[in-house]
DNA sequence: TCTGGGGTCCTAGGACCC
DNA sequence: TCTGGGGTCCTAGGACCC
């Protein structure tokens, strides 16, 4: 038995924590340069607002609907992230966090009134944290998912299901008819693991709500389909196929990518950007300890501005061999990013991969010729220090491109809100 | 004018081996 | 005229997730 609990609207939830005023009011995160809305209230839902529109956009269609726009701050969102995920645990004896905003609980050791406690653990994460969740238990993951989703539906749209199924909904509970009542009323699409592609396929194929889903023979579904649709349906009929992870398992890639704040035409600007991806990225590598055999860079035109020539390219550079250093790994970055530069085009987005990543505590025995085989592990571990203490990029290398405040590929965010749990200088101030 | 970022898994097909 | 069988590894691309 599983339990999953996820914020409401989360990126909004965050904000309104510090600022009331949202309350009832459309709100809307934006991504990254503040391109497409990735977080909506429930009031900017209504306005039919759809994830990942773009912001412009939704200025155009909707001039005087009052739609606040906020661009994402994710070090608070991290930040709350960790205080609701601490409550969470609570549930019960094991926890995975799947996302920012999603954990998984284990209630397989759990008696009691499984209910009752997900309420009392969800009033507390509204007390203690101020962000609103759903509760879903179900006898498998995918199963606990559908029962989140229900939950939250039936809290935001009244008479869309059982008023009782509200904010906390425990579908193992149901007797068979009322469940099969509630799948009848949901549609394909909701289940996790049927995206866009295999829903449009399954709706051609005569079917539309979780029923009918629920309903296919596993074995006719792994032949027509795949084995990854057959394990859906096999979850939703209560036979557990997805394992629980409680412990994240190391990452087997490790990206940093932007797009650019504005067009980037100079080999000079995408390799000062290649190379604060590439130390972000190293980062990243470093906090997980492992070491990377390859780095890929690529760079690419927007596909939005038919008007220009499109390209392009990726460059995979092997490195000699696997590492968490820096300058190694900027160097090869670099070195990638000036095979892959073609002139004359406006270039929308470069990023870094680290790939073939392996535990930094394995090491092929070897003799060291060369000057590159100097470890610098001391030195890195330094330099983490110093940017977590004094703040990201307080320590850089040079060819990131320092104190220049006018770089155009850096990213526009014109509508942040304060880190007011993470700095001091944003803390909120009360005044009696 | 303005359209995000970071992942995972699976499959098909090609290269290569004996 | 007629041209095998069985296997592994790698990569690119598709699909999904939040």
């Amino acid at each position: 038995m599983y339990a999953l609990i996820d914020g409401n609207n989360f990126y909004v939830s965050c904000e309104r924590v510090f600022r009331p005023s949202l309350a009832g009011q459309p709100v809307i995160v934006l991504s990254n340069n503040d391109g497409c809305a990735i977080a909506r209230s429930n009031e900017a839902k209504a306005l039919g607002i759809a994830m990942g529109a773009p912001w412009f956009q939704i200025q155009q269609k909707l001039p005087d609907a009052g739609v606040v726009a906020l661009s994402a701050n994710f070090t608070l969102y991290g930040d709350m992230s960790n205080r609701m995920m601490a409550i969470a645990a609570g549930l019960g004896p094991e926890q995975e966090i799947y996302s920012i905003d999603e954990s998984f609980i284990d209630l397989s050791a759990m008696g009691g009134d499984l209910v009752a406690r997900s309420h009392r653990v969800r009033e507390r994460i509204l007390q203690w944290i101020g962000i609103p969740c759903g509760i879903g238990i179900g006898s498998t993951k995918t199963l606990a998912k559908l029962a989140n989703h229900i939950a939250k539906t039936a809290d935001r749209k009244p008479g869309s299901y059982p008023a009782e199924l509200g904010r906390v909904c425990n579908l193992s509970a149901l007797p068979q008819s009322d469940l099969d009542a509630v799948l009848a009323a949901t549609e394909l699409g909701e289940v996790w693991g049927i995206g866009r592609r295999i829903g449009a396929q399954l709706r051609e194929a005569g079917l539309s709500s979780v029923l009918d889903v629920v309903r296919l023979d596993p074995a006719m579904v792994r032949g027509r389909w795949s084995v990854v649709l057959e394990r859906t349906v096999r979850e939703l009929q209560g036979q557990a196929c997805v394992g629980f992870e409680d412990v994240a398992p190391a990452k087997k890639e490790i990206a940093c990518t932007r797009s650019f704040g504005h067009p980037v035409t100079q080999l000079k600007e995408l390799i000062e950007a290649v190379s604060q991806f590439a130390s972000r990225a190293a980062e990243k590598l470093r906090a997980q300890g492992s070491h990377a055999a390859q780095v890929l860079a690529f760079i690419h035109t927007s596909p939005f501005r038919r008007q220009d020539k499109q390209y392009s390219r990726s460059v995979t550079v092997p490195l000699r061999r696997p590492t968490a250093d820096t300058s190694l790994i900027v160097q090869a970055a670099v070195a990638a990013v000036k095979a892959a530069f073609k002139p004359g085009f406006n270039y929308s987005k470069a990023g870094v991969m680290l790939l073939d990543l392996q535990a930094g505590s394995v090491h092929q025995g070897e003799l060291a010729f060369d000057e590159e085989g100097t470890d610098r592990s001391a030195l890195m571990a330094t330099v983490d220090r110093l940017n977590d203490r004094f703040g990201r990029g307080a320590v850089a290398l040079a060819s990131t491109g320092q104190s220049d405040g006018q770089r155009g590929w850096r990213m526009k965010q014109s509508l942040k809100t304060p880190e007011y749990t993470t700095r001091w200088a944003d803390v909120p101030r009360v005044l009696a």
